[in-house]
RNA sequence: GCGGCAGUAGUUCAGUGGCAGAACGCCUGACUGUGGCUCAGGAUGUCGUGGGUUCGAUCCCCACCCGCCGCCCCA
């Protein structure tokens, strides 16, 4: 039998690489919590038609790469019943806002998950099959000010803060309003006319853009048709006033905040439920993956599945794309040092095995980091152990248990002290060098 | 899904159609209750998997798997 292996696009985090995944995430929800959202947790599978009718029939997500299968059905009767791994998670959010009636509260509803999500890509640095994601939402009745432009600037600012906190230095906010769902229709009539005449002269993608997705011209990257692409109507001249109005007023926001941005008219993105205000935070060094982060307003998707009138606005981040870009900046500082016990217990010789078991249960419960010995071990490999596990060693002989006078010895300054056991914990609590 | 590059020890990587290598790391000892430094010795392994060519394949050929780069798309 073949060794088994994790799957294509799916991989294990190790310590101490843990440690950072660890470190992004109590700082995304420490900076949330500041913001007031509260944290969602939503199944990691849904119905299938959830991610149909949200993201959308016609999009490469839901068209090619979702992981979906047939449950079971119960009964003779019924029909088995068509699920699928989330390939994001807003559609869930806004599937549990309706399920438990959220809008009746008349509050707006901030809320923020991290967990996995599925997508059956071909893998790449930054982009995995199984991939997490952190994000939030701003979701509610328009009652509640869920359509207010502050809001949209609000979650931009939080955005802003949180890369500043976490050390993502030279991240680009990307911004664009795609306008609302008529306005887009419009202008994808008109973008469309306008590229009967210049399609010809594009290239071959671009050439089957026209046809599958007009909007994804303006994401080419082709140097040659960047001049045509300059021609084309811009998204901006198609909204409504509306729109305008709502848009100038989230950069109106973002200027007085001091949160810097570049207007990108080409940003088009991918989910069929995007309308108005729409982002991507980007950053150099991350390849053809270069997104950090994506989202934007979804005025009308609660009612594309079902609900009420519930606008909304959020964005999710790419956790693995997090930890690259935190990699790469302190790759010469070595991020990967291991964990480093307070302590390491060696006991001298088996029978000591069981008090030492019990002073580093005495030691655990005082909140020290103790790692603990084998009285199998002779001193030499005791010490060879214990300066890769921890900051000091405790010795644990016959003298020791005898006397009650514990031998402690720091690795940073060689000192070896005598440590009365009743002294232990506060003294291993100290910093070391001493 | 398409195009390209790669896969050898725990890790980073050399290498050759004829016995599988280095460095670091690991283990043992010198040193029986004192680590790091040093010295001596040792083990690293299905050479990604399966076929083919060949007297003989880790090396050449094919397929597959996996990773990486670009495209597509996205986080």
């Amino acid at each position: 039998m073949p060794t088994l292996k994790a799957v294509r696009g799916t991989r294990d985090l190790l310590p101490p690489e843990t440690a950072l995944w660890n470190r992004i995430e109590t700082t995304a929800r420490q900076v949330f919590a500041r913001y007031n959202f509260g944290e969602i947790r939503t199944p990691i599978f849904e119905d299938t038609s959830l991610f149909a009718r949200s993201v959308g029939e016609e999009t490469d997500i839901v068209s090619k790469e979702m992981y979906t299968w047939e449950d079971r059905a119960r009964a003779q009767s019924e029909k088995p019943q068509s699920l699928t791994l989330r390939p994001e998670n807003t559609a869930g959010v806004v599937r549990a806002y309706i399920e438990h009636k959220l809008g009746e509260t008349g509050q707006l509803q901030k809320l923020y998950y991290i967990g996995p999500q599925f997508r059956r890509e071909r893998p790449q640095k930054g982009r995995y099959r199984q991939f997490w994601q952190i994000g939030a939402e701003v979701i509610g009745p328009p009652s509640a000010g869920s359509e207010s432009p502050l809001r949209d600037a609000e979650v931009l600012e939080m955005l802003a803060t949180l890369l500043d906190t976490l050390g993502i230095a030279g991240w680009t906010l990307e911004l664009n309003s795609v306008g609302s769902s008529a306005d887009r229709e419009r202008y994808n009539q008109v973008l469309r006319a306008a590229l009967v005449d210049v399609a010809p002269k594009m290239c071959v993608d671009c050439q089957r853009r026209v046809v599958t997705n007009p909007l994804r011209v303006l994401d080419c990257k082709v140097p040659e048709d960047q001049p045509i692409i300059e021609t084309l109507p811009k998204i901006g001249d198609s909204l409504g006033q509306d729109s305008k109005d709502h848009f100038a007023q989230v950069t109106a926001a973002l200027e007085a905040a001091g949160v810097p941005y570049h207007l990108n008219p080409r940003l088009v993105r991918g989910l069929d439920y995007y309308t108005r205000t729409t982002f991507e935070f980007t950053h150099g060094g991350l390849g053809a993956q270069n997104a950090l982060l994506g989202g934007g307003r979804y005025d009308g998707l609660s009612e594309a599945i079902g609900g009420p009138k519930a606008p909304g606005i959020g964005f999710a981040m790419g956790l693995d794309r997090l930890v690259l870009t935190l990699q790469a900046k302190e790759a010469d500082h070595s991020s990967a040092s291991p964990q480093v016990a307070d302590a390491y217990i060696a006991p001298l010789g088996e029978a000591l095995n069981a008090p030492a078991l019990t002073l580093a249960r005495e030691l655990r419960r005082a909140g020290l980091h103790i790692e603990l010995g084998d009285g199998s071990f002779r001193l030499k490999k005791s010490f060879e152990a214990a300066d890769k596990a921890a900051r000091r060693i405790v010795i644990l002989g016959e003298d020791e248990l005898q006397s009650g006078i514990l031998t402690v010895k720091d690795f940073a300054s060689g000192i070896q002290t005598k440590v009365p056991c009743v002294e232990l914990a506060a003294h291993l609590a100290k910093p070391g060098g001493a």
